[in-house]
DNA sequence: CGGCCCTTTGACGGACGTCAAATAGCGTGG
DNA sequence: CCACGCTATTTGACGTCCGTCAAAGGGCCG
């Protein structure tokens, strides 16, 4: 069978989603607003399902409309006139795909399912009207475009003057901490459904090598990778190899 | 005699400012603003001088000012332990060294001067009220801030995917366009202040490297640097080598 | 004239990429 | 249930882009 995707909303609306527990769609639906209304937000769209592997949210199509990936992990990737791939980011489940695209009328880029992805649009305007009445969300959603910005100043910190163990190193606990907010990690352990590929990709290195680094990392017995789960063996090496 | 500063403001308003004429400083007094008020910004403290080679801002200062360069070139950095240096962005006169700032309470970065320069800090606070009548100027440090996260993160894929000489070639047509718009790129050819360390520290390369590509460029009759001034030779060479 | 950066040059080294082929998983279909 | 195909992981040999080290010029300013 097919890696199963978390239980889908039967209607059109986010009642039932799982993704209301975490990231943004707590912050909007729940999370110790006074001010948030019970309703929910406008929905412009049935919730989408697409496997791994393939196109969730094309570059173009984000002209009006804000994505968010309701389960499963995406990546925000860019490629090459010569076909490689840089990805940007690793949007999770309940996250928009890109707060700043509430505000921009800019381009968008492409958006590949790593895992299978169920995902919806919203309505740009109407998401931009609910905002107006309420200023801890709106807080959130600035926060959350700065978090955004800051996170591709670290890549470009990574990329430009860090080793690449130590990019992985950091690669993992990065997404260690996202997945902790989501409440997705529990002791040191970790879905992990990257593919050598994507860490590659994401840390502009290759597959090859990546598979290098990661067996050093198991032999060394900081962490090792197995069935799409990632085990921490040692944290304080870890945060030792990423220098953080 | 040191490199001239341009000509700076007397008083502690902006009255004289040379960069009123471009970036975000015309945005804010002048463009076409049927909002925008006659009077000046709030402005908290004098204009500082800051020679080059030196710290314009220190990250811990930004909590809660806006700052803004007047004049000169500045580089934001990140340093890391090794002493290694990133450089994120070159911000030019009339340009906030990070729209973001405005809205973030998020740490920020040090800036260094790469030339001589004069600068300022905006009460952050006032600055968003003075937004909140004005439609326009809002929107514009909107477009301001997505083109920073933007430019953040094509240096992403510059530094993950890219050849040496790509990135370098890309640089300089990136400054040449920002220039531009400021109105400071005549012909093919513009102030480039910047050192070979600069660059090195921009695209993740070193000095040495950087030196030889520079050469290759001028060899192969595409650019050439001289005197602090980049005369561009050949435009449709520049943007091959760039892929642009 | 002296000091300080910056640029330039050359020899050498290393981190990481490329190529190729074997192996392992995993889902599909007979 | 095995066969098949596809994709992902693994391994080894080899290559290259770019870094490191060191030293010798330049330009600018005191």
């Amino acid at each position: 069978m097919p890696a199963e995707l978390p239980q889908s909303a039967t209607g059109m609306g986010c009642t039932g989603c799982a993704a209301r527990a975490v990231g943004l769609c707590r912050a909007w639906l729940s999370r110790g607003l006074e001010d948030s209304v019970p309703g929910l937000p406008a929905i412009t769209q049935f919730e989408r399902a697409v496997p791994a592997r393939r196109l969730v949210f094309r570059a173009s199509e984000c002209r009006d409309y804000v994505p968010v990936i309701c389960a499963g992990w995406g990546a925000v990737v860019a490629y090459l006139p010569s076909g490689q791939r840089q990805i940007l980011s690793f949007p999770l489940p309940g996250e928009f795909v890109s707060p700043s695209l509430i505000f921009a009328d800019g381009p968008a880029r492409d958006v590949e399912a790593v895992t299978p992805v169920r995902c919806r649009t919203f309505d740009r305007t109407k998401v931009r009207e609910q905002m107006i009445g309420r200023p801890k969300f709106l807080k959130k959603i600035f926060e959350d475009c700065f978090e955004e910005k800051e996170r591709l100043a670290e890549l470009v910190i990574d990329l430009g003057r860090r080793r690449a163990e130590e990019r992985v190193a950091r690669l993992v606990l990065h997404l260690m901490q996202r997945l902790g907010k989501h409440d997705m990690a529990s002791g040191g352990t970790i879905d992990f459904p990257l593919r050598q590929a994507h860490i590659a990709d994401a840390l502009g290195l290759t597959p090859v090598y990546i598979n290098q680094i990661l067996q050093n990392f198991r032999d060394d017995g900081i962490f090792e990778i197995a069935n799409r789960k990632l085990r921490v063996l040692d944290p304080v090496k870890l945060h030792l190899a990423a220098n953080k």
